[in-house]
DNA sequence: CAGACTTTACTTTTT
DNA sequence: GTAAAGTCTG
């Protein structure tokens, strides 16, 4: 017999020899970001304070890994955001020409995703199974609830929403659901029972019609290492090197995760600063960050501790509010090699529209002064925050982006849309069948709950999207459903390339979209047409589907398409979604008590500590300006116009450190630098000159 | 039983 | 401004 022998796999060199590397790491970073960049294998942590230099740390480790001899395939990046994953391979790619391309990441979320429809009939689920996102996931909670005739009680029993949040969070805290309503729902407590049953028949429901939520994809995921060795090994092999983005925002579930990927390599660096964790309220625990050395052997932890995107006025303040925590955080940053700069200024306004006009008014003097609009963010704690500030954009013609608020897939027009096309793509989604039937003329929750026993009957073996002879259907209906099934079984059966079947969807749903919805009709027209020629970007409805709930687009980036000379829009962000992002000027608004810290939070203190890093992640974006602002007088619908009370966290800020400032309506006068001057309330003539822009 | 209509309560942040 | 629950009518 004849032998080969192999020669044995090239083992990358260890650092040190960096003669053939293109990249000159030392010249690039500061002493601790190369220490992080070029450290060798192994667990490590690095401690990462805001504006440190995290981001470009990763990339340069990214480009590091794969100079050494790492083929790309074999690095996980997992991030906290597909956005993050994109700039962050693409700025890599940059740096090697392109040699960071094929680096596997993305979210926890999406990574498992790829694990599990691979490996899904180990775990009982078909590969092609669904994916339920938040709302997707209350409905089924809702269709159940109903079934158990749980909303027909004495007491007010949890609505599906509620129901949905719940079974989240104790999957995501693996909290026993006793505790977790013990502790945050008191009012629902006597309902455990119940709810713990129902918990039970979601679970079952799932597994019985091919469903994931959000949850499951970790769940499951876990599930897949811890029982099968055999994949898990085969996962881990895969890994040679782990890379964690945003450690601090990980939950239990993930940190888990990480520790099996890991598992055959070994090689895994968490980044990631305790003070910045604001996603408690889905399950993320800045402990893990803490816990990170014991869980992993050996673990080397690394600080980036220098801050070069703030000034230090800008540092100052954040400093002084992450103090007020009840914890302690021991960085103190410190900003290197910038200007001292102005201090952050605090900003009354009489009211929330005055405030706005503030912002736009600002924005476009630093625009003047050649600041692009981009670089400029208006930040807030809630979706809502800034819907004055929009009309007061949109009034001025100043272009602007939003992200954070509503998301494409959550119109309902959409979700009626996508109801059809998950209908197509699994005959056994209850939920997406209600949604679609109770569309038609003379079908209402009950007569759809029959249709849909029929439907998703288990030993069916008809043909999909057919009617049946064996059943009585009423006539109040009956030509609306052969509508619905023919539109159906007519893209069942062709096989066409999908855009064209979100066409003839689109074709069928638009009738009925102007029925239901005749007076905003025009104003969700154009959403349909998005819609297709978004899905023409796939080639797979699975797909499709998939990355629409797992990478909502935002309703508002999508009416703006940007076409090559518009000018970069101004930034308005929750300050969750400006995570990781830094801009030369920050807005934020709504500065007030009940906002930020949100009313939900005033009875808790680890509650209210969150808020307090949220505040905290909001000021380190800046650069060099940032504008406090709020209405001293607000107006809800109820109660008319009352009184505010600024943010707790920023009221008592000694004014060395955050300058108190006060608009003044009117002409501009003298020249007292602390104060910034407002053209006269509008009314339609009265925009001064300076306000009309070339736009 | 569906659907139009009314009343009521609630509305954070995201994968 | 919306969604869920309640009420009335055909």
């Amino acid at each position: 017999m004849r032998r080969f022998t192999l020669e044995p796999e090239q083992e990358p060199p260890e650092g040190g020899a960096d003669d053939n590397l293109t990249l000159d790491y030392e010249d690039e970073l500061n002493e601790q970001q190369h220490a992080a960049a070029t450290a060798g294998g192994g667990p490590v942590l690095v401690a990462a304070g805001a504006g440190t230099g995290k981001t470009r740390t990763l990339i340069y480790r990214l480009a590091y890994l794969v100079e050494t001899g790492t083929r790309p395939q074999e690095i996980a990046l997992l991030t906290f955001t597909r956005r993050a994953a994109r700039e962050m391979t693409a700025r890599a790619a940059d740096l090697l020409d392109g040699r960071c391309r094929d680096v596997r990441g993305g979210t926890f979320h999406a990574f498992c995703l790829k694990l599990l429809r691979r490996h899904a009939p180990k775990l009982g689920f078909d590969r092609s199974f669904s994916i339920l996102d938040a709302s997707d996931a209350g409905d089924v909670w809702g269709v159940l609830r109903t079934r158990k005739n749980y909303h027909k009680g004495e007491k007010r029993f949890p609505n599906k929403r509620t129901l949905q949040k719940i079974g989240s969070k104790a999957t995501n805290r693996d909290l026993a659901l006793e505790k977790l309503l013990n502790d945050e729902y008191p009012q629902f407590a006597a309902f455990t029972d119940e709810i713990r049953k129902l918990r039970g028949d979601y679970r079952q429901y799932k597994e019985q019609h091919d469903l994931m939520d959000f949850d499951d994809l970790l769940v499951h995921a876990l599930r897949l290492c811890e029982e099968h060795d055999d994949v898990r090994e085969r996962i881990a092999g895969r890994c040679r090197h782990v890379l964690v983005d945003e450690y601090q925002d990980t939950n239990v579930l993930q940190a888990e995760l990480v520790k099996h990927f890991a598992s055959v390599h070994g090689n895994v660096m968490v980044v990631g600063d305790d003070a910045q964790s604001i996603y408690r309220f889905r399950g993320a625990d800045f402990r893990n960050i803490f816990r990170f050395p014991d869980e992993h052997e050996g673990t080397r932890v690394l600080k980036l501790e220098q801050n070069y995107r703030s000034t230090q006025t800008i540092l100052n303040l954040a400093n002084h509010v992450i103090e007020q925590a009840n914890r302690s955080y021991d960085k103190e940053l410190f900003s290197e090699g910038k200007p001292e700069g102005d201090r952050p200024a605090l900003v009354p306004a009489p009211d929330a529209n005055t405030e706005s006009r503030f912002v736009a008014q600002m924005a476009l003097e630093l625009r003047e002064q050649g600041v692009p609009l981009n670089r400029i963010a208006v930040l807030f704690r809630s979706g809502y925050n800034s819907y004055d500030l929009e009309t007061e954009l949109n009034r001025r013609g100043i272009p602007f982006v939003k992200y954070g608020g509503m998301k494409l897939n959550e119109a309902a027009h959409i979700k009626d849309l996508t109801a059809h096309l998950k209908v197509l793509d699994n005959p056994q989604d209850a939920a997406s069948w209600n949604r679609v039937l109770q569309l038609l003329h003379g079908i209402g929750p009950k007569t759809a709950r029959d249709l849909i026993n029929w439907l998703t009957d288990e030993d069916a073996s008809r043909e999909p999207y057919t009617l049946s002879d064996d059943w009585s259907y009423s006539s109040r209906y009956i030509e609306a459903l052969k509508e619905l099934f023919s539109t159906l079984h007519s893209i069942y059966e062709a096989d066409t390339p999908l855009a064209e079947q979100v066409e003839t969807l689109v074709r069928y749903y638009e009738p009925i979209m102007e029925d239901k919805y005749h007076e905003d009709f025009p104003k969700r027209q154009p959403d349909l047409e998005h819609f297709v020629a978004l899905a023409d970007n796939f080639s797979d409805r699975t797909d499709f589907l998939a990355s629409l709930a797992l990478d909502p687009i935002e309703l508002s980036a999508l009416g703006a398409e940007p076409s090559e000379d518009d000018e970069a829009p101004l930034i308005l962000s929750t300050i969750h979604s400006a995570k990781g992002l830094e801009f030369h000027t920050v807005f934020l608004i709504q500065a007030l008590e009940g906002v930020l810290p949100s009313g939900y939070s005033l009875g808790d203190a680890d509650a209210l500590d969150e808020e307090l890093r949220l505040l905290y992640v909001a000021i380190t974006r800046a650069e060099e300006n940032l504008f406090a602002s709020y209405p001293m007088t607000s107006y809800r619908r109820r109660r008319g116009e009352y009184m505010t009370d600024p943010s707790r966290f920023l009221s008592d800020v000694p004014d060395e450190i955050l300058e108190p400032c006060r608009l003044v309506e009117g002409d501009p006068p003298n020249d007292n630098e602390s104060e910034e001057t407002l053209p006269p309330a509008s009314g339609d003539g009265a925009i001064g000159g300076d306000d009309e822009l070339p736009f």
